[in-house]
This record gives C-alpha cells, structure tokens and sequence, in this order.
DNA sequence: GTCAAACTTTGACGAAGCGTCAAAAACTAA
DNA sequence: TTAGTTTTTGACGCTTCGTCAAAGTTTGAC
C-alpha cells in the first residue's frame, strides 16, 4: 500500500508521502460519503436510510461505497466513529476550562450531552454500535478503531482522576479504585443521556426539569465519591452556566 | 370485541368471558411465537432473527405472522414487552424482601442485572426499543404497552422512594425531587448493565471486576443522595451475596 | 340443522433492499 | 506506447419485507 522512497533520499519522504494522492481521495471521499448518509438520516429519520440511497444520493456508484463500507452495519460504525472524533475534541477543551478538578469533569459530561443534542442521529449511531446487530456485522477494523476512541477518552478521564487525586480533590480507599470511579462516571453519564436523548417517548422523564437531570445526576454521584468541594460548597448550577458560555459558546450559540 | 351479557343475567358475565376461546387462542399463539423467535435469536444472533425464519419455524403462515406483528420493529417491541413482564416480577418480589430501604433499592437493580443476564437477547431488545430505527415502525398500541409497563416501574420505585423518606433514612432538600431520584437510580442502572452487557466488546470494561462493578457504582451514588445506612456502616457486599441467596436463588441457580 | 355474515388464515406475489462480480475504465510505470 | 495494476461501474441474483385476494373457519340467528 505504502509507496516506495524515490531515489533521491528524503528521510521524511515517508512521512511527506505517506498518503499518496488516491489515499487523500479516499479519505476525503469517505467524509463526504458520511455527510451524505447524515444528511439523509437527518431528513428521513433512522430507517429511511438505505445503501441505495446513499448511492442514488451520492455522485458513485454502489461498488465504490462497497469499497469503502463493508455493510450497512460498517456504514453505521463509521458514523459512529465520526461522533466519537467530535466528542473527543470537545472533551480536550473541556479539560483545558479553568477551574477545580471536579469542575473539568461536569465539562466532560457537558460536552457528552452537547454531543447528543447537536448531532441527535450520529448520537444513536453510537448507542446502537453497541448492539449485536452492529457488532456482529461490521468490519473488523472499524470495530477496533472504535474502541481505540474509546480507549482514548477512557486515558482522558483516567487522567483527571489522578489529578484530582493528586491536588487531594478526592481520597480513594484504594488506588486501583481509579478503573472503578471511571466507569462510574462513564455508566452514569451514558445512562443519563441515552435516557434523555429518547425523553419525549418516554413516560418517567417527562415529568423532568430536563434541563438541570444531567446535572443533579453527576452531582449526587460526584458527592457520593467525596469529590471535593462537595455540592454543597459550591454553586454547581453557575459552574454549568459557566462551561456553556466559557468553553462551549460556539457549540450553544449552533444549538439556537 | 367484547362479547354481549346472554340471557341468564349473571353480572359476573363480563368478567367470566372478558376473554373468548379465540382471544385465548390469540394470545396463547403469540407467547407461543414469541418463543419461538427468542429461539432463533438465541442461536442465531440478534440480525439471524427474520420474519422469513420465523414463519418458518413457527407452525403458521406469514399473514397469522403478520396479524400478531405489524413489522419485524413491532415484533421486537413484544420481545421487549415480555423482558419488561419479568423485569417487573422480580422487582415485585425484590420489594418483598426484609430488610432496609436501601437494601430494597438494591435488589431492584439486582433484578435488572439478573434479567440481562439470563436472557441477554431479550434484554437488548429492552435497549433497542429506545432506539429511533424501533419507535418509527412498531405499532401505536405496543408502544404503548412499553410505556405502561415502564410506568408501572416507575411507580414501584417511587413508592420505595417515598417509604424510605418515611422511614427517616434520607431527607431530600425538597418533596418534589423524588422524581429526580428516580431518574438518578434509573439512570445508573441503565448505563451500568447496558455498558456491561456488551462488556467483551469494551476496553474500558476488560479491566475492572465486572462482578462488583454495579454494587460499587449504586453504593456511590445512594451514598450521594445520603440513603442511610451508608456504604461504610453497613456491610453491602453481605446483602448484595443475601439477595442472591434469599430472593433470587432460583435464578441465580438457573444461571449456572 | 342450515345459512349468511363476520372473522381468520393462507401463500403466492410485488417491491425494496442488500451485496457481488465480470467487464470497462482509469491510472501507473517502464 | 504498452502492459500490468488498481478502481469503478451497474446489472444481476438473492433475501427479506409486507400485502392481499381467495379459501377456510367460526358464530349466532332462525
């Protein structure tokens, strides 16, 4: 795959060619394959897209989106990835905010639910690649890039913990408790959301504040692991406020 | 539908023939067929499961198929609906069992685990029924039917809930945030079986002990919105051991 | 016991979606 | 220019979905 070195001797020339031309089309013309499937999904809901109208809607043909998604479950892995990519970016800003450890974390929370309601069908996309039907059924590779990405934010949070174990933010009984608190964080946080992202359906949240759930959520968990300063020491509410206009304004400013 | 009172005038009538032997028949067929699909997702994964195979594989034609299941979304939204039926009992009996609210509150969410354990097919259809791909195409009624049985979930918890305010072992700031307390044990639960159930496929959940995980991730969360007994006054590894023997040790049985 | 009306079941059928593959086109390098 | 390699194409076969007119069954009135 990887083109040879020509003659004269660039040591980088691995690097500067590492992507030959066709490479960069393949690339680029995946990004615009998925836009097109997004766009659909967008307008014509979940089920309304199929393989054959990604190739009506597109200026290839089917073979050439065979060639790039091995399946209609491979196609859904890669929109998920996508939304993965995003939250990742987001994530990174979160963890730059000012602010307590604990502060950087509802962040991280608040970039997860911004996700959910700005690209509401990727979101699906990457609750439902969770699902059998997904996993038993796309790419091995794609697969395995997916859980890189979720390595990725999993390091991420693993380093907040310890830093906040380290300013003294938080005492676990053991250190090996770390993995424990993550996936704490993380089941809460994906639980929450998935639940809200499908609220209007769904009898128990309707009589929600929607809008302060995620927050109440996090902060009785973060309480409950003695996550300094506690709920009742600081005005988390303004925190909230604070991330959407500091961190995410641009994000927000989209949603409206 | 309902069939008229006939001369003898006994007025338990509507009561003695609420059902007639061909609505009997009905809904006996549909248990029937609904095994019979739980077969074929059994041995052959979630996207193994057809309308195709299950005609026939079941003793009816596809028009009797189709007079049951408006689609195949609807036909996993009534595979959902019997998840929830058990669901419901084993909370039913979580309730009965001695001990502290908390350690009630407890065996509920063991009972969710439970159910995605020992019917794992089932219990992602429970997951899948929040999902657009399932809410676009199901039927009306059975869309109702989930919201009901959810309902009806709800309202045990709430009543749990009210009890242990009662009973003293947690004094929230304001009544009307029982609904947010709610939300907040769903939301755990939720995230936390849903993640572990696609566990093999998950970086992030390799590394823990899956077994305590759940136990762990309640306990912060009830030590948060300060449940008494807390987690450091009691013992909960002993309940969490007791609910498995006391109340659910016919299905813990069956698991192995 | 008979009969018509109401309801149920059947399976062949059309439509739609999925994924393949031999042939055509485009690209590469000598 | 040419021979070899890679990519693209879209017609095709197969599976699945869901429908519907016709055949069959049940019900209740007489």
């Amino acid at each position: 795959m990887m083109q040879k070195c020509d003659s004269n001797d660039n040591p980088k020339c691995f690097i500067r060619r590492a992507l030959t031309k066709r490479e960069q089309n393949v690339i680029n013309r995946e990004l615009e394959l998925l836009d097109v499937a997004e766009n659909i999904m967008a307008q014509e809901g979940f089920s309304g897209l199929t393989m054959d109208k990604l190739v009506a809607a597109c200026d290839y043909s089917k073979g050439t989106v065979y060639n790039h998604f091995a399946n209609k479950e491979d196609l859904f892995c890669a929109l998920s990835t996508k939304g993965m990519k995003f939250i990742i970016s987001l994530v990174k800003r979160a963890l730059k905010m000012q602010g307590s450890s604990r502060e950087k974390c509802l962040a991280i929370v608040y970039a997860h639910q911004l996700h959910s309601q700005m690209h509401v069908t990727a979101s699906f996309c990457v609750l439902m690649v969770k699902t059998p039907a997904v996993l038993e059924r796309a790419s091995a590779g794609r697969i395995a890039i997916q859980r890189e990405l979720e390595m990725e934010i999993t390091l991420l949070v693993d380093e907040l913990i310890a830093q906040a174990i380290d300013a003294g933010d938080m005492t676990p009984n053991r250190r090996d408790d770390i993995n424990a608190i993550c996936f704490a964080l993380w089941s809460m946080s994906f639980g929450s959301s998935a639940i809200l992202a499908s609220a209007e359906d769904t009898e128990a949240v309707a009589r929600l504040d929607m809008f302060n759930a995620l927050l109440f959520n996090m902060n009785v968990l973060l309480d409950g692991l003695k996550w300094l300063p506690m709920s009742d020491e600081l005005d988390y509410h303004a925190t909230w406020q604070r991330i959407g206009k500091e961190v995410f304004a641009a994000e927000v400013a989209a949603l409206s």
